[in-house]
DNA sequence: TATATATTTAGACAAATATCTAAATAATAA
DNA sequence: TTATTATTTAGATATTTGTCTAAATATATA
Protein backbone atom coordinates (compact mmCIF):
# COMPACT_ATOMS: atom_id res chain seq x y z
CA UNK A 1 0.00 0.00 0.00
CA UNK A 2 3.07 2.11 0.85
CA UNK A 3 4.55 1.64 -2.32
CA UNK A 4 1.00 1.98 -4.39
CA UNK A 5 0.57 5.34 -3.03
CA UNK A 6 4.15 6.65 -3.22
CA UNK A 7 4.28 5.83 -7.10
CA UNK A 8 1.08 7.41 -7.56
CA UNK A 9 2.29 10.56 -5.68
CA UNK A 10 4.60 11.89 -9.10
CA UNK A 11 2.89 13.63 -12.36
CA UNK A 12 5.08 12.00 -15.02
CA UNK A 13 4.48 8.46 -13.32
CA UNK A 14 0.43 9.22 -13.79
CA UNK A 15 1.11 10.13 -16.96
CA UNK A 16 2.99 7.19 -17.86
CA UNK A 17 0.32 4.96 -16.86
CA UNK A 18 -2.37 7.17 -19.09
CA UNK A 19 0.15 5.96 -21.86
CA UNK A 20 0.68 2.50 -20.97
CA UNK A 21 -2.94 2.37 -20.70
CA UNK A 22 -3.60 2.46 -24.30
CA UNK A 23 -0.70 0.15 -25.52
CA UNK A 24 2.27 -1.51 -24.04
CA UNK A 25 5.09 0.20 -24.65
CA UNK A 26 9.07 -0.19 -24.92
CA UNK A 27 10.99 2.33 -21.79
CA UNK A 28 12.60 4.10 -25.01
CA UNK A 29 8.96 4.61 -26.51
CA UNK A 30 7.63 5.97 -23.08
CA UNK A 31 11.17 8.13 -22.34
CA UNK A 32 10.06 9.63 -26.18
CA UNK A 33 7.17 11.04 -24.73
CA UNK A 34 8.75 13.11 -22.07
CA UNK A 35 11.28 15.75 -22.26
CA UNK A 36 13.17 14.49 -19.54
CA UNK A 37 16.25 12.31 -19.58
CA UNK A 38 16.19 8.26 -19.82
CA UNK A 39 17.43 7.33 -16.80
CA UNK A 40 15.14 9.76 -15.03
CA UNK A 41 12.40 7.43 -16.90
CA UNK A 42 13.54 4.26 -16.32
CA UNK A 43 13.66 5.24 -12.59
CA UNK A 44 10.21 6.42 -13.03
CA UNK A 45 9.35 3.02 -14.39
CA UNK A 46 11.41 0.89 -11.48
CA UNK A 47 9.24 2.22 -9.09
CA UNK A 48 5.63 1.73 -10.73
CA UNK A 49 7.32 -2.17 -11.09
CA UNK A 50 8.57 -2.45 -7.87
CA UNK A 51 4.40 -1.13 -6.51
CA UNK A 52 3.12 -3.80 -9.21
CA UNK A 53 1.66 -0.76 -11.25
CA UNK A 54 3.55 -1.96 -14.33
CA UNK A 55 4.93 -5.46 -15.70
CA UNK A 56 7.70 -5.49 -18.10
CA UNK A 57 9.14 -8.08 -19.90
CA UNK A 58 12.23 -8.19 -22.09
CA UNK A 59 12.10 -8.91 -25.90
CA UNK A 60 15.02 -8.93 -27.38
CA UNK A 61 17.06 -5.81 -26.76
CA UNK A 62 13.63 -3.88 -25.83
CA UNK A 63 11.94 -4.15 -22.55
CA UNK A 64 7.91 -3.38 -23.38
CA UNK A 65 5.96 -2.23 -19.82
CA UNK A 66 2.44 -2.54 -19.35
CA UNK A 67 0.13 -2.31 -17.24
CA UNK A 68 -1.11 -4.60 -14.38
CA UNK A 69 -4.77 -3.98 -13.75
CA UNK A 70 -4.94 -6.80 -11.05
CA UNK A 71 -3.32 -4.09 -8.05
CA UNK A 72 -6.25 -1.54 -9.12
CA UNK A 73 -8.99 -3.36 -7.58
CA UNK A 74 -7.40 -3.97 -4.50
CA UNK A 75 -6.76 0.22 -4.59
CA UNK A 76 -10.12 0.41 -5.40
CA UNK A 77 -11.43 -1.42 -2.66
CA UNK A 78 -9.67 0.70 -0.05
CA UNK A 79 -11.12 3.99 -1.46
CA UNK A 80 -15.09 2.34 -1.07
CA UNK A 81 -13.96 1.25 2.18
CA UNK A 82 -13.15 4.99 3.16
CA UNK A 83 -15.95 5.73 1.51
CA UNK A 84 -18.91 3.09 3.80
CA UNK A 85 -20.87 5.31 5.32
CA UNK A 86 -20.72 6.06 9.34
CA UNK A 87 -23.03 3.50 11.24
CA UNK B 1 -5.13 15.19 -8.28
CA UNK B 2 -1.90 16.01 -7.30
CA UNK B 3 -2.47 17.51 -3.93
CA UNK B 4 -4.51 14.36 -3.37
CA UNK B 5 -2.57 11.87 -3.94
CA UNK B 6 0.46 13.78 -2.21
CA UNK B 7 -1.92 13.91 0.89
CA UNK B 8 -2.54 10.18 0.54
CA UNK B 9 1.48 9.42 0.03
CA UNK B 10 1.90 8.95 4.13
CA UNK B 11 0.87 6.44 6.19
CA UNK B 12 0.25 8.66 9.30
CA UNK B 13 -2.61 10.61 7.37
CA UNK B 14 -3.74 7.76 5.77
CA UNK B 15 -4.51 6.47 9.54
CA UNK B 16 -6.13 9.55 10.18
CA UNK B 17 -8.65 8.99 7.81
CA UNK B 18 -9.17 5.90 8.77
CA UNK B 19 -10.08 7.07 12.33
CA UNK B 20 -12.09 10.11 10.63
CA UNK B 21 -13.82 7.17 8.93
CA UNK B 22 -15.54 6.10 12.00
CA UNK B 23 -15.73 9.21 13.74
CA UNK B 24 -15.30 13.21 13.83
CA UNK B 25 -12.76 13.67 16.07
CA UNK B 26 -10.80 17.24 17.25
CA UNK B 27 -7.19 17.27 16.44
CA UNK B 28 -6.34 16.34 20.11
CA UNK B 29 -8.17 13.54 20.35
CA UNK B 30 -6.55 12.65 16.75
CA UNK B 31 -2.98 13.82 18.09
CA UNK B 32 -3.85 10.91 21.14
CA UNK B 33 -3.95 8.06 19.01
CA UNK B 34 -0.08 8.71 17.28
CA UNK B 35 3.00 9.11 18.99
CA UNK B 36 4.00 12.14 17.32
CA UNK B 37 4.26 15.63 18.29
CA UNK B 38 1.10 18.04 18.25
CA UNK B 39 2.04 20.22 15.71
CA UNK B 40 3.33 17.40 13.23
CA UNK B 41 -0.15 15.79 13.45
CA UNK B 42 -1.81 19.40 12.93
CA UNK B 43 0.90 19.88 10.01
CA UNK B 44 -0.58 16.72 8.33
CA UNK B 45 -4.07 17.54 9.20
CA UNK B 46 -2.98 21.00 7.23
CA UNK B 47 -2.35 18.66 4.24
CA UNK B 48 -5.26 16.61 4.29
CA UNK B 49 -7.89 19.42 4.28
CA UNK B 50 -5.94 21.63 0.98
CA UNK B 51 -6.41 18.13 -0.39
CA UNK B 52 -10.57 18.58 0.26
CA UNK B 53 -9.98 15.32 1.84
CA UNK B 54 -11.11 16.51 5.15
CA UNK B 55 -13.11 19.22 6.60
CA UNK B 56 -12.61 21.01 9.26
CA UNK B 57 -14.88 22.74 11.78
CA UNK B 58 -14.25 25.05 14.83
CA UNK B 59 -16.67 24.74 17.96
CA UNK B 60 -15.27 26.55 20.72
CA UNK B 61 -11.57 26.05 21.49
CA UNK B 62 -11.85 23.17 19.90
CA UNK B 63 -11.57 22.05 16.08
CA UNK B 64 -13.30 18.90 14.92
CA UNK B 65 -12.29 16.94 11.58
CA UNK B 66 -14.27 15.23 9.69
CA UNK B 67 -14.24 12.94 6.28
CA UNK B 68 -15.32 14.59 3.03
CA UNK B 69 -16.53 11.53 1.28
CA UNK B 70 -17.38 13.71 -1.98
CA UNK B 71 -13.50 13.24 -3.16
CA UNK B 72 -13.35 9.83 -3.14
CA UNK B 73 -15.95 9.60 -5.74
CA UNK B 74 -13.52 11.29 -8.13
CA UNK B 75 -10.85 9.55 -7.07
CA UNK B 76 -12.41 6.10 -7.37
CA UNK B 77 -13.66 7.05 -11.11
CA UNK B 78 -10.17 8.00 -12.02
CA UNK B 79 -8.93 4.45 -11.13
CA UNK B 80 -11.98 2.60 -12.90
CA UNK B 81 -10.82 5.11 -15.87
CA UNK B 82 -7.08 3.63 -15.66
CA UNK B 83 -8.71 0.17 -15.32
CA UNK B 84 -10.73 0.23 -18.45
CA UNK B 85 -9.78 -2.33 -20.90
CA UNK B 86 -7.79 -1.77 -24.27
CA UNK B 87 -9.63 -1.53 -27.26
C1' DT C 1 34.97 -8.99 -33.78
C1' DA C 2 33.75 -4.13 -33.53
C1' DT C 3 30.03 -0.87 -33.46
C1' DA C 4 25.50 0.77 -32.60
C1' DT C 5 21.23 0.70 -29.96
C1' DA C 6 18.30 0.04 -25.69
C1' DT C 7 18.17 0.21 -21.09
C1' DT C 8 19.81 0.35 -16.43
C1' DT C 9 23.04 1.45 -12.57
C1' DA C 10 25.87 4.67 -9.97
C1' DG C 11 26.73 8.87 -8.00
C1' DA C 12 25.82 13.79 -7.31
C1' DC C 13 22.83 17.57 -6.09
C1' DA C 14 18.86 20.61 -5.35
C1' DA C 15 14.19 20.60 -3.80
C1' DA C 16 10.55 18.66 -1.08
C1' DT C 17 9.04 16.40 3.14
C1' DA C 18 8.29 14.79 8.00
C1' DT C 19 9.45 15.71 12.27
C1' DC C 20 10.78 18.37 16.30
C1' DT C 21 10.81 22.40 19.85
C1' DA C 22 9.47 27.02 20.95
C1' DA C 23 6.40 30.68 20.34
C1' DA C 24 1.87 32.63 18.95
C1' DT C 25 -3.22 32.67 18.89
C1' DA C 26 -7.71 31.79 20.61
C1' DA C 27 -11.10 30.28 23.84
C1' DT C 28 -12.38 28.93 28.50
C1' DA C 29 -12.23 28.99 33.55
C1' DA C 30 -10.78 30.84 37.98
C1' DT D 1 -7.50 39.84 34.56
C1' DT D 2 -4.63 35.78 34.93
C1' DA D 3 -3.99 31.05 34.09
C1' DT D 4 -5.07 26.95 31.52
C1' DT D 5 -6.20 24.34 27.51
C1' DA D 6 -6.45 23.52 22.35
C1' DT D 7 -4.47 24.32 18.26
C1' DT D 8 -1.56 26.42 14.87
C1' DT D 9 2.55 28.93 13.07
C1' DA D 10 7.51 29.52 12.64
C1' DG D 11 11.90 27.91 12.14
C1' DA D 12 15.40 24.23 12.21
C1' DT D 13 17.10 19.77 10.66
C1' DA D 14 17.61 15.13 8.81
C1' DT D 15 15.73 12.20 5.26
C1' DT D 16 13.64 11.28 0.95
C1' DT D 17 12.88 12.29 -3.77
C1' DG D 18 13.39 13.68 -8.71
C1' DT D 19 16.53 14.83 -11.88
C1' DC D 20 20.90 14.93 -14.23
C1' DT D 21 25.41 13.10 -16.48
C1' DA D 22 28.60 9.38 -17.01
C1' DA D 23 29.43 4.63 -16.98
C1' DA D 24 27.93 -0.23 -17.27
C1' DT D 25 25.29 -4.08 -19.30
C1' DA D 26 23.04 -6.53 -22.87
C1' DT D 27 21.46 -7.36 -27.43
C1' DA D 28 21.69 -6.85 -32.44
C1' DT D 29 24.06 -5.88 -36.70
C1' DA D 30 27.95 -5.09 -39.98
Amino acid sequence: MNLFFKALNDATRREILGHLKKKDLSAGEIADKFHMAKPSISHHLDILRRANLVASEKKGQFIYYSLNETVFDEIISWFLKLKERKK
